[in-house]
DNA sequence: GCGACAG
DNA sequence: ATCTTGTCGC
């Protein structure tokens, strides 16, 4: 995880968002969208997090990684670091982004797939926090959003869990809702970089342990409260 | 101008 | 995201 530094120091995080937005549009042209480089067989996922107080600069942040198919954490690790980037929506990366990334630097092995909380393509400009992350970490990613940013399913999603609608933006499919669990609310799932989208619903269907979200992404919310709270606030 | 808007 | 109490449903 330590080619990701370099890319990022080239890339400068102090940007006007006009300047983020013609980052993304520039940088989405060098996503791989079908499976490249995943295992046939993964063995090692990873979900990360953030948590911060209302109203704080003071972010946490943490990533686990599962062994795969079983689910246990093998590693993790956390940080807290200052960030002043505003949340605004489609520039989510470039508030979140650099703590996560260090936060994936800190570890010791390297995941087949991570799953990010907030979008893949599914995004206005087709850049969201999964691929801005799979490219800088040169990984295979995948977004997995609890609400919806861009795009309309085709239809409804059935009820059942593994059951879909492909999420539509302009005449493409970038993604899907996906049914997790009976009765909940679907999340909306895109391929982040290195993937493809019917891979990407599997690994997130196969992660999903009885609960709305998958267990990479839980259990990294659990680990960064758990952390937020231990350091008094 | 109006509505939408990941976390 | 965070704050925050109770409440409805499987």
């Amino acid at each position: 995880m330590t080619a990701a530094m370099k890319i990022r120091n080239l890339h400068g995080w102090n940007v006007t968002y006009e300047e983020a937005g013609k980052i993304q549009e520039d940088l989405r042209e060098k996503l791989v969208l079908h499976d490249e480089g995943v295992p046939g067989d993964i063995r090692l996922v990873a979900g990360a997090d953030i948590s911060y107080a209302k109203g704080e600069d003071l972010f946490y942040a943490a990533v686990v990684l599962l062994k795969f198919p079983e689910l246990e954490i093998v590693e993790q690790s956390s940080l807290s670091e200052r960030v002043t980037f505003p949340y605004i929506p489609g520039l989510l990366s470039f508030r979140e982004g650099p703590v996560l990334l260090k936060a994936f630097e800190k570890l010791k092995m390297v995941p087949d797939v991570a799953i990010f909380d907030g979008q893949g393509i599914a995004h206005p400009r087709g850049f969201g926090l999964a691929s801005h992350m799979g490219l800088f970490l040169a990984i295979p990613t995948i977004g997995c959003a609890k609400t919806r940013l861009a795009g309309a399913p085709r239809n409804e999603a059935g009820n059942r869990p593994g059951d879909y609608a492909h999420l539509i933006l302009n005449d493409d499919v970038v993604g899907a809702v996906v049914r997790t669990k009976k009765n909940v609310k679907p999340v909306f799932v895109s391929q982040g970089h290195k993937i493809g989208l019917e891979r990407s619903i599997e690994i997130i269907l196969a992660s999903c342990r009885g609960y709305r979200l998958p267990e990479p992404t839980r259990k990294a919310h659990l680990a960064v409260n758990r952390i937020r709270e231990a350091s008094d606030g």
